[in-house]
DNA sequence: TTGAAATAAGGTTAATTAATGTTAAGAAGT
DNA sequence: ACTTCTTAACATTAATTAACCTTATTTCAA
């Protein structure tokens, strides 16, 4: 699961390595120059995170982000700018910017940061044994799955895939990746087994109708709660 | 409300100035100076934000952020050093920071972060979630379209184009543009399809009948409400 | 210049196909 | 013997393709 970055930068030779680094790195990057063209380009390619640089030809990054916000009020929008006034850093988040980051920066930094603004909506769950899955509480260690007192102790199968779509809740979840996580592979017959798998589990999670796994048919499943 | 603060800084003089400063600006602010003691009083005062210094006695802000995210892995961690390696922002967010601050800072810059990391609409994904079109609700996550108590289901098709349409809505959109976005590729056939999921589209939609998606011939569609 | 045919674009409904859901019967492991 | 996993068979649903219908636009003869 690629991201895919708006990133608008008007310095061609900068952004030309900014951009390969990126799409090195596994993101797929749309370049813009010039921020006329970025609200059709945002329009068009739909991305998970944009990347402005403040200082550009015809449009500034502030007056993007503002237009980006009137679409989009959640898309994660980092500032890349030469400037170093504390002002700018102030309206850049003013204006609904979620990052600020002032040139010269490292590319690390700036994957790193991106990748903290993707994920915000995973905070990762490692040390804590128990999941809270709507109403429900699954004891990892030992499979066991309670609601209202009630408990149902999941195979193994079972519970690695219910930790697997824990885990990427909210996220859509391909058939594929998860056949190999928990298969080791994804033939034909271990894809029908999945199905078997899926259905068993909302039997299981039935009780609390929050919580859904919504087939996206040719793709995977999608986790919510 | 004022959001309360867990503020760990050992050169005592800067400490001071910050605490005062951000008490200033009605934030409550729980200071400590000795890594040590950090883990008993985050869980005394259960803050909404930390704010890290990384080099201190005993523990260093990283190793801080380790413990607490055991504890919480949500509430917000800036980090704020002398440090200026790249390394080190790139370890604090793995650690689970969500912020990174350079020393010398403004204090406007501080607050300006905080406030940020205190706003982030908790679920991104619910708040994100709700489209209001016209009389209708749609719940991007399940796909769900609902009007007078009524509920429908949308297959993935469906909710991706109602999602596209919403968001170029009052604009031209351009079939290829739709077909590239939903299908990845403009056929022959894939537009045949169009067709006939922006008829399913207009028959779930019907009942309010400020919505229309009017066909603009040799062009595409606009999706009015 | 007008207005029927012709044409092309899209609308609608139904049929087809492919993917997944469900249930239950066999294997396999303990 | 028991549970878990796999395979199979049949059911259901979504996505695609096809067929036919409607409407807008163009063309060309009157």
């Amino acid at each position: 699961m690629s991201a895919k970055i708006l990133y608008v930068e008007d310095e061609l030779f900068l952004g030309k390595i900014v951009k390969e680094t990126l799409e090195f790195r596994g993101f797929e990057v749309f370049m813009e120059y010039d921020g006329a063209c970025v609200i059709d380009a945002f329009k068009k390619y739909d991305p998970d995170i944009c990347v402005l640089d403040i200082m550009l030809p015809n449009k500034s990054g502030f007056e993007l982000a503002k237009e980006i916000r009137n679409i989009n009020q959640y898309v994660p929008i980092i500032f890349l700018t030469a400037k170093t006034q504390t002002e700018d850093v102030v309206n850049g988040f003013t204006l609904g910017g979620n990052d600020y980051i002032r040139k010269p920066f490292s590319m690390e930094e700036l994957i790193v940061r991106m990748e903290n603004l993707l994920n915000v909506k995973k905070p990762v769950v490692n040390g804590n044994d128990e999941l809270y899955i709507g109403r429900y509480r699954f004891q990892q260690q030992r499979q066991l799955l309670e609601i209202d007192g009630r408990q149902k102790k999941l195979s193994h199968r079972e519970a690695e895939l219910l930790k697997f779509l824990y885990r990427n809740k909210e996220d859509i979840i391909n058939r594929r990746e998860l056949l190999n996580h928990i298969w080791k592979n994804d033939s034909f017959f271990n894809s029908r087994n999945l199905d078997v798998y899926i259905t068993k589990l909302r039997g299981y999670l039935k009780d609390d109708s929050k919580i859904e796994i919504i087939t996206i048919k040719g793709v995977g499943y999608r986790f919510v709660m």
